[in-house]
DNA sequence: GTAAAAAATTAAGGTAGATTAATTTCTATC
DNA sequence: GATAGAAATTAATCTACCTTAATTTTTTAC
């Protein structure tokens, strides 16, 4: 079944009751996207979090200059979202766009506010979820303070294996914050060893 | 007194009975440490969260190269823990160090916990808490990966007003992810205008 | 299955920011 | 208030990564 993932997933930080459970996939709503379309464009508002049940996800920017900055890929039971604009409900600055047809399970912010007020344990849930985005952010805040692009490409490919495979190599540059020449130059060196 | 400042920090977020403000207090500890002593070393274990009362304090890390990189800057209302360390409660690779003599409120593990359990609108301040730290992270993830040197030293200077005057302009380099050389031609540049 | 578009590779030349090192200015301590 | 150490400045040289552009490979769409 289409829920068994996310129920799994919200397992391994809080425990529900089979009532609890029913209150939370009521309030979640299934919706498919096709390859190269958007859940989200900057100007939106982001009115829902989405996580993916299958799939592949990738949240990026688009900077002055035109150049695109990935912020997120999101494969399975990954959360992804525009959390500034979800919060505030004011305009996004981010686009999230499908890189494969991919299923969703989404929260919008009412239901959200009433699954904080029926079931509490969700504000810890969601708070768990949020310390360990933080730490990963803080993480690679400070590789890219201090690693070169190619240690960051190693790190990369370390900790989301498989996801080189599933998404076209100048989105990882854009991931890195290199250009797809510069990233094609290390994976030559990187081959010849 | 010196509480006043965290309870009306924390009542921008949530309201407290007087019984829950006194639960709070109590669960607090004050401490002062003196200019450039250490409230954190790496290897050491983070036992509690510090909110900064009076005083400057950066959370910094220092790589393989022996190069230091500045995580945060915390001043007056800023919350400074590795959080890492204190949710896994294993070893920190983070420094915190006094850049000025400074006054924190102190909270540990086991008495986070005893307030979530009594207080439990406390999970929500720090969800909040940590939303917000998490859009603040997720910006400087986005402008570290597209915006030059000196647009960086624009912005921090326009978002963290008054804290160049209370820290060494090296660390400032040290946060931006540049050399202090280079912030230097940086500055020349600027006050030629 | 084929044409067109997109992605990836390669290479030459260029630049933002690093490195090194010398000099000046600030600040802490006795 | 003199002195030592730290911080900031300046300048010359160097390098990791960018830009541009041409070529090859892969993917997409009819």
């Amino acid at each position: 079944m289409s829920f068994d993932l996310i129920l799994k997933n919200v397992s391994r930080h809080i425990a529900l009751t089979p009532a609890e459970e029913d209150i939370f996939i009521s309030l979640l709503r299934t919706k498919e996207i096709s390859r190269r379309d958007f859940l989200l464009r900057p100007g939106e508002i982001s009115r829902c979090e989405s996580f993916v049940s299958k799939g592949c996800l990738r949240m990026y920017h688009v900077d002055d200059k035109g150049v695109e900055h990935i912020v997120l890929f999101a494969v399975e039971e990954w959360w992804a979202g525009d959390m500034y604009s979800f919060l505030t409900q004011r305009p996004a600055s981010l686009y999230i766009e499908a890189l494969e047809d991919t299923q969703v399970l989404q929260i919008d912010k009412a239901s959200l506010d009433r699954l904080y007020a029926e079931v509490p344990k969700f504000e810890r849930f969601f708070r768990i979820l949020l310390q360990n985005a933080f730490v990963a952010q803080q993480n690679r805040i400070l590789q890219n303070l201090s690693f070169t692009a190619e240690e960051r490409y190693r790190e990369f490919m370390d900790k989301y294996p498989g996801v080189d495979q599933r998404v076209p190599q100048k989105m990882i540059a854009a991931y890195l914050g290199i250009t797809p020449e510069f990233l094609s130059v290390l994976r030559k060196k990187r081959a010849g060893r």
